[in-house]
DNA sequence: GCGGATAATTTACAAATGTAGATTATGCGG
DNA sequence: CCGCATAATCTACATTTGTAAATTATCCGC
């Protein structure tokens, strides 16, 4: 029942992101996608995906002389954590404002709006089985 | 312009939180107030305080033996920050997986969903200006 | 079987974060 | 004016995070 709560740093972000669009995967290649954006050498990317492990957001397992990684949670239960993170501290778990934030914090378009709007009314469907 | 982002981490936001709603506050005060959900001492307290003070999301003056502390960053700043990083993270800046995620993680009732409608059918109508 | 290329391992180190004890200063009530 | 209660300051230390160099292991092609 206990989903342990993902909770992931920034460069972890970048970690697992490259790596859910690659898995499986080695470190190397992991660097190599991720050079260009941040810099990070090898021994960086190969530390952060070690820890990764520790912290079991990734899992490793070796195959000759290789390393393939693949990822233990899913985008959906990392997006939802980083979620509740904010919903959490920021908001005291108020989904309400947090809405209004967002809505508030960018310049939507009507497209947008309706989007969400429909959004809305699909779950609203959903919901009333 | 220039809006420098705030980010916090989990103990600054208890922090933040107590002081916006205590401000002006002294150190003694807060840790008072958050003593029975952290158990943190003052001066955990009053080092955590300073070192915000330092990032500028906190001012303090110093009135006779006392220090008083007051927010610089509104709650409002904040909780963009917050969500903005959640955005960009999890999300990679779209708006409508983030909204998507948030219907579905969280068992939301009717009530709540014609809210959220109202929410977005108002900022619709403020667009349209 | 050997040398290179590639990957892995080990070790390191600075900054940020979480937590707080020990020491010192200070204002107020008697 | 002195002691006490309270607040402030200073110092400390472990853990986590960000970053990577140096060293070592290993496979593959010649």
């Amino acid at each position: 029942m206990s989903k342990p709560a993902v909770e992931l740093t920034e460069s972890e972000w970048s970690i697992i992101k490259a790596v859910w669009e690659t898995e499986p995967c080695t470190a190397p290649a992991i660097q190599e996608k991720l050079f260009p954006p941040t810099g990070w050498h090898y021994s960086t990317v190969r530390t952060l995906m070690d820890r990764m492990v520790t912290k079991g957001v990734l899992k490793a397992k070796k195959t000759g002389k290789l390393t393939i990684y693949q990822s233990v949670v899913t985008r959906a239960q990392a997006q939802s954590g980083e979620l509740f993170y904010a919903l959490k501290h920021a908001f005291n778990g108020a989904l309400t404002p947090m809405v209004q934030c967002l809505l508030d914090s960018r310049n939507l378009n009507a497209d947008e709006l309706a989007e969400l709007e429909s959004l809305i009314k699909a779950k609203k469907k959903s919901a009333k089985k």
